[in-house]
DNA sequence: AATGCGGGGCT
DNA sequence: AGCCCAGCATT
């Protein structure tokens, strides 16, 4: 038998943060706040929950919205198809439920983009469900408190895990114990550096005690980068663009972007041919090495100052877009950025 | 069970 | 350069 519960939860109560959905029941604010956290930083995600809440105070006004809409308010946060989630089922609660969020685990999973992890955050936070949220900080908490040498990225721990984290659970105040382990874990007991030296379960910890906290937990997965070599065309003509919206399941699926054309191998200039019969550049911006989890896109944008004569592209699914509208099309945070700092510079 | 999906921050 | 982040869907 453990004291962690309570230590964890006297810890959160002298340690945290003041953050906007800690003091809410309200299913649409909880929920929105964590499929915008799905493996992202409160720093980072921050911004866009204000943005969210601001724009669509409730989750009629999500489902009233064009996807396009949405996506563009998602545009620089990524994993893009939350967006796409969100949307979709705030129009599923919305006309099928009438607005009414379901109200356990069980059902909430079943909705499109809420997993294990958000159906039981959703159902603690919300509705005072008995229910162990296992995330990231989770997984690491326990990891090292327990010294547990399964991989959490397998099967057999996942289940380890979870159950480990279910029968830590207390019986009272156990929405906040969830608030608590997952807070620890994000200012405590972090990734790197982690803060032993002042932790409350430093006597207790069996990671620090037997010398392997920076070993745990333990992933078995390792990441592999792919590159990839990316020749945009930026067709400018009387403050009109082309653009082309990505429809193959890849990287920024449903984005758009100006017409491109991947190369298997590091570009040359000379050798690259030109995407369009009577193409000319007039400019040919680098730009910075695009550096994601699994992939590094090396890109760059050629410039010509007139379009191609429109019954050669035509059949393609480009659309001719005014500059002063280009803002209402989600881009891809590498082309975002291009257009916010150098577009200018070309027109 | 394994893989793909973004962007930012840290070591 | 590699790992992690209030994970999930798809195959």
């Amino acid at each position: 038998m453990t004291n962690f519960p309570l230590l964890i939860t006297e810890w959160y109560q002298r340690n945290k943060r003041d953050l906007p959905w800690r003091s809410t029941k309200n299913p649409y604010h909880i929920w929105l706040s964590e499929i915008i956290l799905q493996q992202t930083r409160i720093d980072q995600g921050l911004s866009y929950y204000h943005r969210f809440i601001d724009h669509y105070p409730d989750i009629h006004h999500l489902a009233n919205a064009d996807e396009q809409e949405v996506l563009r308010d998602w545009q620089g946060l990524g994993y893009y198809s939350r967006a796409r989630n969100l949307h979709f089922t705030a129009r599923q609660i919305s006309k099928e439920r009438n607005g009414v969020f379901p109200g356990n685990y069980t059902e909430l999973v079943k909705l499109k983009g809420v997993g294990p992890y958000t159906a039981a955050a959703i159902a603690s936070f919300c509705f005072g469900e008995h229910r162990a949220v296992v995330d990231g900080n989770v997984y690491r908490v326990l990891g090292r408190f327990f010294d547990i040498e399964l991989p959490f990225d397998s099967g057999p721990g996942n289940k380890h895990y979870a159950s480990l984290a279910q029968s830590l659970l207390p019986q009272k105040d156990h929405s906040t114990y969830n608030q608590a382990i997952m807070e620890f874990g994000a200012l405590q007991c972090t990734p790197a550096n982690p803060n032993c030296i002042e932790c409350p379960l430093n006597h207790q910890c069996l990671a620090l005690a037997n010398g392997t906290v920076t070993a745990r937990p333990v992933k078995e997965g390792k990441t592999k980068i792919r590159k990839r070599y990316f020749d945009y065309y930026l067709f400018l003509q009387d403050g009109h663009v082309l653009l082309e919206k990505r429809t193959k399941k890849d990287i920024w699926q449903h984005l758009f972007q100006f017409p491109l054309i991947e190369r298997s191998e590091v570009l040359s200039p000379k050798k690259s041919p030109a995407p369009i019969e009577g193409f000319q550049e007039t400019h040919i911006f680098e730009l910075p090495k695009h550096v994601l989890s699994h992939q590094h896109i090396f890109a760059r944008i050629w410039l010509a100052s007139s379009f191609p004569d429109e019954d050669i592209w035509q059949n393609k699914n480009w659309i001719k877009v005014p500059l002063n509208e280009l803002e209402k099309f989600p881009l891809p945070q590498l082309l975002h950025r291009f257009v916010q700092n150098e577009l200018e510079n070309c027109v």
